[in-house]
DNA sequence: GTGACTCAAACGTCATACGTAAGTAACGTC
DNA sequence: GACGTTACTTACGTATGACGTTTGAGTCAC
């Protein structure tokens, strides 16, 4: 999978140099990076300089004050729900932790969303589902795991979007990212936990059935078992 | 109360100008702001309004392209997690939708994160929960409106960052500006609802015996309430 | 030691010039 | 007449020099 971030531009380059490097703490909290400094380093016009340093400022990465120079700001303070923010932390020494709260943050939010999505979900919607739910089941065994994780991305695109919330269906991307970093990170050689699969099978079954409490409670299932994944492959 | 959106420097001025103006959707998606159109129209530098277009840029709001100008992007490639985003739809006529959409995932986020904040509190913030809590009862007649949403927005915050869950922690902010905003709103006149009093001094409780089931549940009653609540006020 | 004052560093803004990609239309060929 | 190619024009992208503004720090007087 190529670059995701849109490098068209040499404010865009310089964003994606500073960004995961800030993000990776290789500039602690309260370093100073002055703008005639970064032009040099990088040889880039101050115009860039500035364009750069103004979207790391939107994501609270920075602060730019007069006199004193563009400031690192603390962890607490960043951004973390940016995408770009989370990307980043996604490649840098930052991973695990970052797993882990977006992990969680599934948890807490997809069973929400697949109660709602038995409830709004389109005929199609549900068509989709299954259809993906079915695709899982059929690529889960002989290291299919290409084929796999894109049935596995789609199903939890498609009970995102049908929950009907535009913010749920934001998170769409970021669960792409957790299920494709998990496939190409750890578990590349063993098949698919049979038990998961089957639960899709089953949340399609129930947003099918407009069975909202089995809905919710099935995904809760594969979210918790998400997470238990987690703790036996990073302590 | 005053401008959260630190106005400093002319970009930001344009910024806060341009960002409520699209989020508005007084340009509708594929418009084209030209980039000389809006020097001209805000009377600032060319630097300015570039520096401006990046920002909304990075929030996906909208897209530069050369030959072709500024074009404004769809909705539904908005980042509407981004913390400025969420405050210029509060601000505008999408705020039913975007209140709609932030209680639903506070009724995802806040019941997982009391669970958490049971297991994780420390001593020190079970006992700003308390003491919130209890801050609440005692300003929940009267017409203490006021004090009453500072214990309310704090008793959230410590919840959040009990959690452990930095993603969590960060939605501090967004929940805080619903509640501000459902109290300078709407309930203006009437008492808090005794019941939810009740349920934040039952959370409180529950955090401090490490009971998370029940942490969870009462707190899921809370923001049930909050949905409906919402659904009474807002047809 | 405290206060006001001065100074300079670094960002903030502006204006201008030139580079570059990408629509658009003119052109020529088939 | 339809289609592919070329050349042109447009609006963004980048670079640079100049000046304004804030503000931290050091200085000086009291």
């Amino acid at each position: 999978m190529g670059t995701r971030g849109q490098d068209r531009g040499l404010h865009a380059r310089l964003l994606s140099a500073l960004g995961p490097a800030i993000t990776a703490g290789e500039y602690p909290p309260g370093t100073v990076l002055r703008t005639d400094e970064l032009e040099e380093r990088f040889e880039v016009s101050r115009t860039v300089v500035r364009e750069a340093v103004r979207v790391l400022e939107s994501m609270h990465l920075v602060e730019s004050r007069r006199r004193v120079g563009v400031t690192v700001r603390p962890a607490e303070e960043w951004d973390v729900f940016d995408p770009q923010v989370i990307r980043w932390r996604l490649a840098g020494p930052d991973r695990p932790r970052q797993l882990r709260s977006l992990t969680r943050l599934r948890s807490a939010v997809e069973p929400v969303a697949a109660g709602l999505a038995a409830e709004l979900a389109t005929p199609e919607q549900c068509a989709d589902l299954t259809s993906h739910a079915l695709g899982m089941v059929a690529t889960s065994r002989g290291h299919q795991l290409e084929s796999y994780l894109v049935h596995d991305v789609a199903f939890h695109r498609v009970i995102l979007r049908a929950s009907g919330n535009e913010m749920f269906a934001r998170l769409g991307d970021v669960v792409a990212e957790v299920l494709t970093g998990r496939t190409q990170h750890q578990v590349m050689f063993s098949d698919p936990d049979p038990e998961a699969v089957s639960l899709h099978v089953r949340v399609a079954e129930a947003v099918r059935e407009r069975d909202a409490e089995r809905a919710e409670s099935l995904t809760r299932e594969i979210t918790v078992g998400a997470m238990r994944e987690l703790d036996v492959l990073a302590p």
